[in-house]
DNA sequence: AAACATTTGTCCGTATGTATA
DNA sequence: ATATACATACGGACAAATGTT
């Protein structure tokens, strides 16, 4: 009997790694709630390790501000509010402009071509109203030009600020949304702006990609509770 | 006998904790070098703890970019370059501005009392080429700042990539110097557009306040390298 | 190519410290 | 306030995986 070489990759998965993955899924997803106890022996089990791997991961996301340890006492989801918008988009508008600064100095014709595929799909799926394949399609466009960057830095902070937005769409909005309304011209004008090497355009229309759904957002968030209180 | 009270703080610094910091400081100072290896248990024996609390650091510095973890096989401190000022700096540029604009929001006029009183010691210890204490004033007025922008993200972000910034000294210049050119200059319009509440300007000198720098670190080791060859 | 040696990844037991009754 | 329970922090040992002779 052949065996199938359809064995992708035989990457041997550690635990730490599986044990952080899925942590960091509950979290984002609010499976573990903001604020909620983390109790390392219970994940461990559930999870089918020991707490070895589980205090390790516990320990990249307390680096990636997902979990917040009291020493000795106790390690808890970080409680997250409304405002946080307004700490968690910032920088990621700054450090995104500054990667497609990075990126308009080193972009191929190739990775030109390829976003403007990615943008065409986006556009697609918004039009399908297909709103999680258009926020993949969002995070792909990203990502595409954060690997033109070539910036470990960039990479990283970015990925886990962009982390904590889904964290926050899941639990103020119950689900991972995407603001659509001019993503699709911000992102051609990106694009054209990339194949013209012109960085100071580039930057600028990137933070405003994403400081403007940050404050559709604020502003949402912010009727819903005046609605609240007026109903209340 | 009485016992002094004078002991400052028990505080039970964990095994962990010490270290974090130990092996950090080893790293930016150069006493581990650039693509070393490192053998946890080794770590741990000189460190006088056991393996468990070396790791879980070693976790947070591989989340940090201090060390590269090749599962199974080794773990090594990350490699640098000198081409790498330019993917340490604008990052850091970048969040600094934000966390500069952000300051300007919130800033007392304590805050600006102080910058100001740090500024002036920073121009007295450049004066008097304690290069050190100007480095450690220079960090002072950044950290200062990045209290009152009073963003989390923003903190770690800024502060890790400021050690990676000590650590490219360290091991390019050998020592952590800091570029005083217009440096005193800079920090008092920083200082002058926050009082002004003026976010744009003082984001700009921000800015200005690291490129410029990195230029000039970039500059100076293009010029030592072409030497080498000329010499060689 | 196979067995070895080294090093990592994991498990589990224990003690210290914190919160609760 | 004392005692109790419990979770965390750490240590030591085992096993799996990698590179080497």
């Amino acid at each position: 009997m052949p065996i199938p070489e359809n064995v992708p990759k035989m990457e041997r998965i550690s635990a730490k790694q599986r044990a952080l993955e899925q942590i960091q899924r509950w979290i984002t997803e609010g499976t573990l709630r903001p604020g909620e106890k983390i109790l390392d022996g219970e994940l461990a089990e559930v999870l089918g390790v020991s707490r070895t791997p589980v205090r390790e991961a516990l320990q990249i996301l307390e680096m990636q501000g997902f979990v917040e340890m009291q020493p000795g006492c106790a390690t808890r989801v970080t409680p997250i509010r409304r405002e946080d918008v307004y700490k968690i988009y910032p920088p990621l508008a700054a450090l995104d402009a500054t990667a497609v600064e990075m990126a308009a100095e080193r972009v191929t014709e190739e990775d030109i071509r390829s976003l403007r595929r990615i943008n065409e799909r986006f556009a697609e799926a918004l039009g399908n109203k297909a709103f999680y394949d258009a926020l993949v399609l969002d995070e792909q466009f990203h990502q595409t030009i954060l690997e033109a960057a070539d910036n470990p830095y960039l990479t990283s902070f970015i990925t886990t600020l962009q982390r904590h937005v889904r964290r926050f769409k899941y639990v103020f909005l119950r689900k991972a949304v995407v603001s659509p309304s001019r993503s699709i011209q911000e992102h051609a004008a990106i694009i054209d702006a990339l194949a013209r090497r012109d960085k100071e355009s580039a930057a600028r229309i990137m933070k405003q990609n994403w400081l403007r759904p940050m404050r559709e957002i604020a502003d949402r968030l912010q009727r819903e509770e005046d609605e609240e209180k007026g109903g209340a």
